[in-house]
DNA sequence: CACATACTATATGCGCGCTTACTAAGGCGC
DNA sequence: GCGCCTTAGTAAGCGCGCATATAGTATGTG
């Protein structure tokens, strides 16, 4: 029973603490530019879509972007208050929006990708070497 | 810019989809406990602390298991109302609250204690001969 | 055409993760 | 004793992450 320090090093609960960790990090580089971390990748994955393939629905950016479909609704709601994303209906299945960045969201969306990026650079440099072995892990979990 | 498959192959955006997919795992080991992810971590790092120093406070508590201490105390009120663990004023500082697992407490954890790390190794079997390097990496970022 | 089925999006509600602000109590210098 | 700073805990509130339920539309089958 002593050979834990927590209930747990096990690879979860370290998992766990080092995304917060890293959500932290992404917070402080997403702050200036009043975005969070799911804002920012909706837009991106938006972005990216649009770019290859055309305007998707919700449902397309939410599969992409692995996030859940409640809640992409709700932030694309109000990412298009902030006149940031446009809501479109679909023409061809009046239940879908067919969503793209406005000409605001695209400029705020490449000023913070370049934030982001620096962070994440930043964050994981400490792995030094062993980082293509770690994100090959990632891989392998997902 | 083609590079890009998502918006992200970052490392940070595949640890973060890890982990919401571990935490699911998580939730469905200890959903049969009624217990979410962390009462449970809550309860377990409490459970080491009285075995190791006697009943902690709930800032030590927050400190020892890496949570916030505004949340951690919104969850020991719940766990302490479903009389899992006893939040005793300590008689040394009456602002501060002593900490332990009741009987109940004690039982529960040891019975999703054995589900949770079964989930655990599971779900980092993938990982093969790969998971200490892994865990190395983990350690690093944090 | 009518009906059943499936799909897009939304409303509601709970629990986490964190921020800001507050109360109350301890410790310290004097 | 008296201020001052620190610390333990709580209140209120926002944004995710998800489960459940519902409205409305599209599609397939008769």
């Amino acid at each position: 029973m002593t050979r834990f320090s927590g209930p747990e090093d096990s690879p979860g609960f370290l998992l766990w603490r080092v995304t917060l960790a890293w959500q932290r990090a992404m917070r402080a580089a997403l702050a200036p530019h009043d975005l969070t971390h799911v804002q920012f990748v909706l837009l991106a994955s938006l972005w990216w879509l649009v770019n290859h393939g055309g305007a998707p629905s919700q449902q397309r950016l939410a599969e992409h972007a692995g996030t859940d479909p409640m809640m992409t609704s709700q932030v694309l709601r109000k990412l298009a208050d902030r006149a940031l994303v446009s809501r479109e209906v679909d023409p061809a299945d009046s239940r879908a929006r067919l969503l793209s960045l406005t000409p605001e969201g695209k400029a705020l969306v490449a000023k913070a990708m370049k934030d982001v990026e620096d962070a994440d650079v930043a964050y994981f440099a400490g792995l030094g070497d062993e980082q293509q072995a770690f994100v090959r892990g990632l891989t392998r979990l997902l």
